[in-house]
DNA sequence: ACAAAAGTGTTAAATGTACACCCATGC
DNA sequence: GCATGGGTGTACATTTAACACTTTTGT
């Protein structure tokens, strides 16, 4: 080949941020994997790896998600991307970082773990992380606050059909706050995004609330046209 | 070494798109600079470059504006990265792309172009670019223009004292609107981040403008509170 | 004296915030 | 029948938006 390369080059990576809410603890969670190998061997860690040559960086986000911790089909949206000289005691690696979100029902037992050791974690009892995944992890977690307060990301943590007592616990989870039950039903009428099914909870021991569904297309209807979502 | 990258590596560059407000055309302006090798020969580019394996991003993103514009010490902050397999019709190439603003008072004649031809260019006449810059300046704008309702970057653009309308036409220009002067200057009142200078405009032949300066630091420290800068 | 931009307050409309009770269901 | 969360409206405070004239300076 006539083309040549100057200098030497990094190796590059992609690591994801998978965050989860657990509405039983009330709490955002992330999924980390112990590593099998050094550096860092059985340290916790950003699920991640190498980047292929034939495929794209979000090709090799969803590739590694998969292998590592089973998880397919989620919402993954780019972070930063990394390259301090000394990130990785080995060599130059440099890390494309991304978010995910995904919603737990039903997954959590069944995010095959694989040959790897992954487990979800509080945010407030983390381990200490290999490379510099404590710092992307850090900013991964302001990113989705303040993501949240002006994107519809929140509906990537719920099923498919919630409630509204749902959606604003999830609000007030992570952005570590509480909202008045009123203000933000009204509020989000308002913002007129939410499709109200027929279907109600099931299988709970009080009053049963209706169960609601984001409306993907609605919102990048209005989104295009100069809407701004904003909670 | 026992360390051994087991795929072929990708090549890591990083480009820049450098923004400039030019008042007297009352445009936003991108600085672009012309290929002087294949591909895309004489095609115009966004100024990049690899990356050095001995460089950060950011060091590399700096490097390449000085070498190849002449620009030193400007505002830059990370946009993206572009990873698609095909976005180099040579061979894998990932970019690191940067957003970057300078304000052009006396910077517009000694921005050095070197051996390399570069030009400012309004963003509504802009050539067909090099590889996917077009994509990537599309993104770029856009950011700056989502960016600049809620982050106080639009004060990079502006020299060190300027004066209130300056700063709004700065804003018109941007997002393609127009304000209410006096709404305009109540709200900047109220966010309290300019210092009001004992100086004014000189030359113009109108009344003088009072200047005024950005307050980075009470900026700063009134977002670690809290506060939410709006426009 | 006139052209060109600087500077300055008030009012009405819209939005946000605080607040408390009845309802439906499962046990 | 009681415990648990579901669902609903109003009044007040704050914020935003619309609007026009006087001042200063250079030519």
């Amino acid at each position: 080949m006539s083309f040549t390369y100057k200098y030497a080059r990094p190796a590059v990576t992609v690591d994801c941020a998978v965050f989860a809410i657990d509405f039983e603890k009330e709490n955002l969670k992330v999924l980390l994997i112990r590593r099998g190998e050094e550096p860092f061997l059985n340290h916790w860690a950003l699920p991640g790896g190498f980047v292929h040559t034939d495929e794209s960086l979000i090709e090799a986000a969803h590739r590694e998600l998969q292998e590592e911790t089973g998880l397919t089909s989620i919402y993954l949206e780019q972070l930063y991307t990394y390259g301090n000289v000394d990130r990785d005691p080995r060599e130059r690696v440099i890390s494309v970082a991304w978010f995910a979100l995904v919603n737990l029902e039903g997954r959590l037992l069944e995010a095959r773990t694989d040959a790897v050791d992954a487990a979800w974690f509080s945010l407030d009892e983390l381990p200490s992380l290999a490379f510099d995944h404590g710092r992307i992890l850090s900013e991964a977690t302001e990113r989705l606050r303040g993501k949240l307060k002006y994107k519809p990301v929140g509906f990537e943590l719920l099923p498919e059909l919630f409630t509204l007592s749902q959606l604003q616990r999830l609000y007030e989870i992570i952005l570590d706050t509480s909202f008045d039950k009123r203000n933000f039903r009204k509020k989000l009428q308002k913002l007129d995004v939410l499709i109200e099914t027929d279907e109600i909870q099931k299988d709970v021991s009080h009053r049963a609330a209706r169960l609601y569904r984001f409306d993907r297309d609605k919102y990048r209807d209005l989104e295009s046209r100069g809407f701004y979502f904003e909670l």
